[in-house]
RNA sequence: GGGUGAUUAGCUCAGUGGUAGAGCGCUUCGUUCACAUCGAAGAUGUCGGGGGUUCAAAUCCCUCAUCACCCACCA
């Protein structure tokens, strides 16, 4: 057998993964050796497509915990599963069947449109799983899950994966006859393009362009007050009279339902006015409608004209204030965010209107949806039609409130040319260019509208509390600690969960109506049949649950709740959630309070929540800005192995990960490194007729000694980082102990000792036998493609490396005068390569070297390491003298200096340079470890630890600068 | 407007009280039988600015600046 140069991972991997599987690897409980159990919940992917790398990097991280406790014969589950998420999944099938030119979904119906989804998903399933078993993932994939499994159309019902439908619709039942669900008439975030309800999170508030206009509503009946402004002092800066009240807004259209205007109570500009009426000066002339000038709190008096038009049904600050002055809600748009087009003729809704606004009557129920306050030209037009509309109409009609072109609030003057003059003032419509917060669905990228709806909520206050305290008292840990502060924040200002989406794909509320509108909550019709009575003819309610509703119950519904499974006892609650930062509300949170509310337990003992990754330049990877970069292209390139290294090495605690390629090809040169070392022990005979045991082999020889004490080392830092949850330092800790020690040293060290001759061979090969197998069992949670080949090619084991043992090894392998020794003549070696180097010492050449002032231990360790000290720094043979000989470069040791007697070669004035560019560091040093050990307050107040590290420093750097600069003088009498 | 975090070598980032590190990049040298996806040697920092606490500050406190993200209803 001879191992390639380097490992073949395009062909390897596949072949390997097959054969964890094929063997049950991945199952819940396989290699369990202990009672403890250790389980994660793979946040679900969502079925509307394939994997970024922000998932590779999520998967990568639950992988390494999973396969680290598995080793360590904890009895794992990993469990797998994907997520309907439904209205991402119902708009790319929308997507996808347009592009296909299939009829679209109101052509097919409800039913053979949820079929159509139903392929969407298997599609997509079959892709993100294919794509996590590149990555390695060792989910125990008997087991996958999917939040609608069960649900009516599911292919996959009945064959063995967790009825997710049943137990969503438990909950719900459950919830509504407990009075945490409820339906009600609300304003919502209402999504135009999807046509449906969202919840608050998924609405973005992004700044755009917008412009603020400034409108007159006259008094009713030409009533006049004076108006009065003043400043700060006091001092008044305007006085007129005035019919009218000015209005800002930037939403023009919505002018048609407004119901108030409101000033602040202490505004003392508009007290005279208070209670009066004043009319909307929009629609026909001769039907304006008249509103009430009423007083709120909200209303800021230095924003604006103070004066706010009240919209209660299409704004919701104004929605509020609606609510407390009783004030009307008229609805204006339809679903599509178009003017509505349906109910009476204007003329007829505005005379109820106006009715309602002199308190002759109120405004009934059914009407706030029946009466449409839109005039007759409007009706049907885009919102934003509408707005221009309004707009032009107003100031045609001499109600826009004027301004000179110079106003600074119109932007920057134009620049003049030379010679040009300055138009003349003319007074224009007051139009404010202004930056606009304005939300957008997170998915359909159209502007929201607030719309008056019936929707179903949970009353999220009244089960918010335990998800609160789980956290405070530390029953549930987060990692990194601050987002526990952003915890708290959103959950002690929760709103109102909005749980009805306007959909087909999802779970469907599982309420009944009769014809009154009395609800049945059941979870079957039979059941609700059974509610309302035999006869009693039901309709059930169309719309679905918030996708979150159903991945909130991920935990309990992946393990079989309701029923008392097995695995729900053993594996629940799980050990860590591995999340991204970005749904912390989302679903963590809501895990949190759901299982809590349900089963009465937390989710999760610990949660652990990483950065996003970003691109090299640190931008948001985006399908529109094409910088999104596919997992499976950079594992096609580099190897899985390669990116899971870079992937855990990059997880620092928090922050915002930018994936660097040179880094990703850094890591496959370390696994090729690693690969190499690994050939280098084949090929001097170190796997040949071995039996590979975890026992620690004996060691004589200082090297050996030495590498075993490293690898305890790494072994306790690996450990120590990853039950932190630092990835990074394992990953870093790992890369220094296996290149940085094993390669750079340890293999070097080696060969000498591997000689055929040499008495050392046996033992050698037995310690490098056993540092490779623990090199490649502590990577192996990281790497675990490479790893797992050449356990494969190093010995005949009796399991694979997945299920080998992970060690427990501590500090009393360490050899504190190996270490010593070591570290000596490492240090020696650098120091002559050094001088070597830069005296121009051809690389080849082997030079005789002298030494002098050698003191005991000294001469021990360059007794003890010679052969290799002359092999790694090229010397031929050492003598001892009493003086160096002339033109010696000088190369000062612990307890001894040694020379490199370079005469007629030597540069002296080179050599001097070099020598007093270490004393210059040395001066430096030396000045400040004087300084502090001089000054009495440190010596009184540093630990003595910090003190004596202090003083054995100063004498150590004394020593080497007494050496250099007697070097330094001989050298300068020579000269 | 509120909150959180960041600012360290050319780049990407570690480093929570003891006098600054890694990887990449850069310079010079190298075909010794593990590896050129390599080896050896080297250069590079007023740790964002200012102030404070301390024997001692990249690290703790205050302040300013810039950036990022999250939350929020200024018409």
């Amino acid at each position: 057998m001879t191992m390639d140069k380097t490992f073949d991972a395009s062909t390897a991997e596949a072949r390997i993964y097959e054969t964890w599987e094929n063997a049950g690897a991945f199952k819940a409980g396989a290699n369990a050796s202990r009672p403890e159990t250790f389980s994660i919940m793979i946040p679900p992917p969502n079925v509307t497509g394939s994997l970024h790398m922000g998932h590779a990097f999520n998967n990568t991280l639950q992988d390494i915990l999973i396969r680290w406790k598995r080793m360590q014969g904890y009895d794992t589950l990993w469990q797998p599963g994907t997520d309907h998420a439904g209205i991402a999944t119902q708009m790319v099938t929308e997507r996808e069947m347009a592009a296909n030119q299939e009829p679209s979904r109101r052509e097919m119906g409800r039913e053979a449109f949820v079929q159509r989804v139903w392929q969407q998903k298997v599609k997509s399933r079959g892709t993100i799983i294919g794509q996590l078993k590149r990555l390695g993932a060792s989910c125990d994939w008997s087991r996958e899950a999917f939040t609608m499994g069960g649900a009516a159309g599911d292919p996959d019902a009945g064959k063995g994966a967790p009825n997710f439908h049943d137990a969503v619709i438990k909950v719900f039942v459950d919830m509504y006859h407990k009075g945490l669900i409820y339906r009600g008439k609300r304003l919502v975030n209402w999504d135009p393009h999807f046509e449906t309800a969202i919840s608050d999170l998924e609405v973005e508030n992004l700044e755009v362009a917008g412009h603020m206009w400034h409108f007159k509503y006259p008094l009713a009946g030409g009533a006049t007050y004076t108006y009065v402004e003043k400043d700060e002092d006091g001092t008044v800066v305007l006085e007129e009279e005035r019919d009218y009240i000015s209005i800002a807004t930037t939403r023009p259209e919505t002018m048609l339902g407004d119901g108030a205007v409101a000033v602040h109570p202490s505004d003392e500009r508009y007290a005279p006015i208070i209670g009066k009426l004043c009319e909307i000066p929009v629609g026909p002339k001769e039907q304006r409608r008249l509103i009430p000038i009423i007083v709120d709190e909200y209303p800021d008096p230095d924003f604006g004209s103070g004066a706010v038009k009240i919209t209660g049904a299409h704004d919701f600050n104004d929605y509020g204030v609606a609510k407390r002055g009783g004030i009307p809600l008229y609805r204006l748009l339809d679903t599509r965010a178009q003017m509505r087009d349906d109910g009476a003729p204007y003329a007829e809704a505005a005379a109820i209107a106006m009715a309602v606004a002199k308190g002759e009557r109120a405004l009934t129920g059914a009407e706030a949806d029946t009466v449409n306050l839109v005039p007759d030209h409007l009706r049907g037009l885009d919102r934003f039609e509408a707005r221009k509309k309004v707009v032009a109409e107003i100031t045609a009609d001499g109600l826009a409130v004027m301004t000179n072109s110079d106003d600074p609030r119109l932007g920057p003057k134009p620049k003049l040319k030379k010679g040009e003059e300055a138009p003349p003032v003319t007074q224009v419509p007051l139009v404010e260019a202004k930056a606009i917060m304005q939300p957008f669905g997170d998915r359909s990228k159209v502007v929201i509208e607030p719309m008056l709806t019936d929707q179903w909520f949970v009353d999220a206050d009244k089960i918010v509390g335990p998800a609160l305290d789980a956290v405070k008292d530390g029953t549930v840990k987060i990692a990194p600690e601050s987002g526990e502060k952003t915890y708290y924040h959103w959950l002690e200002n929760i709103e109102p969960w909005c749980i009805s989406r306007q959909l087909w794909w999802g779970h469907q509320i599982p309420v009944w109506f009769d014809a009154e509108g009395n609800e049945y909550c059941a979870p079957t019709e039979e059941d609700a049949q059974a509610l309302a009575g035999a006869g009693v003819a039901l309709t059930r309610d169309p719309d679905v649950l918030d996708t979150w509703f159903s991945s909130g119950l991920w935990p309990i519904g992946t393990l079989g709740w309701p029923e008392e499974t097995d695995e729900l006892k053993k594996y629940f609650p799980t050990s860590v959630l591995v999340t991204g930062q970005d749904i912390l509300f989302f679903w963590v949170a809501r895990m949190m309070m759901m299982q809590l509310a349900v089963v009465d337990e937390i989710p999760f003992h610990d949660v652990y929540l990483h950065g996003l990754v970003r691109d090299a330049k640190g931008k948001k990877m985006s399908k529109s800005l094409g910088n999104v970069v596919d997992p499976l292209e950079i594992i096609d390139e580099y190897g899985t192995d390669a990116l899971r290294f870079t992937n855990a090495a990059m997880a620092s605690l928090g922050g915002v990960l930018k994936l660097d390629m040179q880094r990703i090809a850094g890591y496959r040169n370390f696994g090729t490194k690693l690969w190499n070392a690994t050939r280098f022990a084949e090929m001097n005979g170190v796997f040949e007729g071995r039996v590979p045991s975890s026992d620690v082999p004996m060691a004589t020889a200082t090297v050996n000694k030495w590498i075993i004490g490293e690898t305890a080392r790494v072994r306790a830092e690996v450990d120590g980082a990853l039950a932190a949850y630092r990835f990074d330092d394992a990953a870093a800790a790992l890369y220094r102990f296996v290149w940085g020690k094993v390669c750079d040293w340890y293999v070097e060290f080696s060969k000498p000792l591997l000689d055929e001759k040499a008495p050392e061979r046996a033992e050698t090969q037995a310690v490098m036998g056993w540092v490779i197998d623990q090199c490649l069992i502590l990577l192996h949670p990281i790497m675990p493609f490479i790893t797992e080949e050449l356990w494969s090619v190093t010995g005949d084991r009796d399991k694979m490396l997945i299920h080998a043992d992970w060690p427990t090894y501590g500090d009393d392998l360490i050899d504190a005068n190996a270490d010593v020794e070591m570290n000596w003549t490492v240090a020696l070696i650098e120091s002559i390569r050094s001088a070597r180097a830069q005296m121009h010492v051809p690389a080849g050449l082997y030079l005789p070297l002298v030494v002098r002032d050698m003191d005991g231990a000294a001469r021990a360790a360059w007794d003890n390491n010679e052969t290799l000290i002359k092999r790694l720094a090229r010397i031929e043979d050492l003598t001892v003298v009493d003086a160096f000989p002339k033109g010696c470069a000088t190369v000062p040791a612990q307890g001894a200096t040694f020379g490199l007697p370079l005469e007629g070669t030597i540069d002296i004035a080179e050599e001097m340079a070099r020598l007093e560019k270490t004393l210059g560091k040395l001066a430096k040093e030396i000045g400040g470890l004087k300084g502090r050990l001089n000054n009495p307050k440190f010596v009184e107040s540093a630990p003595d630890e910090v003190v004596e590290e202090a003083r054995a420093n100063l004498a150590a750097r004394e020593g080497e600068e007494a050496k250099l600069k007697d070097a330094l003088e001989r050298l300068a009498e020579l000269g």
